[in-house]
DNA sequence: TACACTAGAGAACGTTCGTTCTCAGCGCAA
DNA sequence: TTGCGCTGAGAACGAACGTTCTCTAGTGTA
């Protein structure tokens, strides 16, 4: 059909919604149909199974993620600019009403040890976004140690701003990625 | 019956092993009575249900994560070593085989929109050992937000390690943490 | 020996869930 | 008009799970 394109991501918008509110496992097919508002047997032929949306799901997530930082970051000139640019990113994630966590960690949580696939795409949106950020460290002339530095304090500020319920992770990481940057950048950190 | 509390903490620790290796959801109250070895029955007099148990077993994770946090920082003598200390803690956790992340993060997770029990219990866990960090940074003479900075390295390397499957994370963090530190307290850095 | 009681093993029950099947309705070609 | 293929709604199926119930065997006691 023509609008085949529309109905797999009409369908993967609405188990991400429920999946990211609710868990994956205490959502079940029958509530994606609904959300979705199609029926059982369109969903199955669009999607052979529920791992099959899943994996779809995380990977609709993973370019929400990549198209956030990517226009946190447009406005930024420096690569320290676009470093700190994650952290204020976070900032306004994590004052979104359906802020729940990180997907990933989320799913990692819930049923990395079970399922190798959730396990892998978990493992690859984080290496993605290290490698995103080594990038930016390098370009600002940064050793490696400092990008490994810099995205744990992502990974934390999530985790954090999740279980807390508050936002001021988000500053608190920002501020600490601020001192660890300029310690290791001495010279441009001086006049 | 005299064993009673034998009983109790078998299968608090036989239930942990499971939830902790698989995931809630996916572990059956058959198979905790399987690793526990009683019977139905037994389990269910002592636990009223699969909630209460898991309510205990999170206390139990808690009680753990103090006593290595504890023990880690018995050796250590002034605060910066004993906050520091912590980040070796983790480096030890991180090695060993059946690590998989920090159980309150993955039962809030998996379950933290659904059961506000769990949501409680890990907001309490969390909000314990940001309390902790506190006094040893107040003990230090370090300001307020570096406590926060440096529970969240503490959360954002065991979210790493965890997914990654290496326990580099580990040593990134205590690095990172030795430059706030440092950065906090000039004076005691200089010298 | 007879009886009351306890405890263990697992069958059974009711529910939920992923997935498939049935069936009625509708458009369409001849 | 008639037959055909497609679609949507939801019933149905089989499995898994939390929880309860049944049955049996054993034990201590009078």
């Amino acid at each position: 059909m023509i609008d085949d394109e529309a109905t797999r991501s009409n369908v993967i918008e609405a188990a991400d919604r429920l999946f990211y509110s609710r868990g994956i496992q205490a959502v079940g097919m029958d509530a994606v149909r609904n959300e979705a508002g199609i029926s059982l047997k369109k969903l199955y032929s669009a999607f052979g199974s529920k791992d099959v949306l899943l994996n779809e799901v995380l990977h609709y997530r993973g370019r929400q993620w990549d198209d956030g930082i990517a226009a946190a970051s447009a406005a930024a000139r420096t690569p320290r600019d676009k470093l700190l640019a994650i952290y204020d990113f976070l900032n306004g994630w994590f004052r979104q009403d359906d802020f729940r966590g990180c997907a990933f960690i989320n799913s990692f949580g819930e049923l990395g040890s079970i399922s190798p696939e959730i396990a892998k795409a978990a493992r690859e949106q984080k290496s993605s976004f290290q490698r995103y950020v080594s990038s930016l460290v390098a370009e600002a002339g940064g050793p490696p140690s400092l990008a490994a530095q810099l995205a744990i304090l992502a990974e934390g500020a999530q985790t954090t701003a999740a279980i807390s319920g508050t936002p001021d992770a988000a500053a608190h990481a920002r501020a600490a990625a601020v001192t660890l940057i300029d310690a290791a950048q001495p010279v441009s950190g001086a006049a």
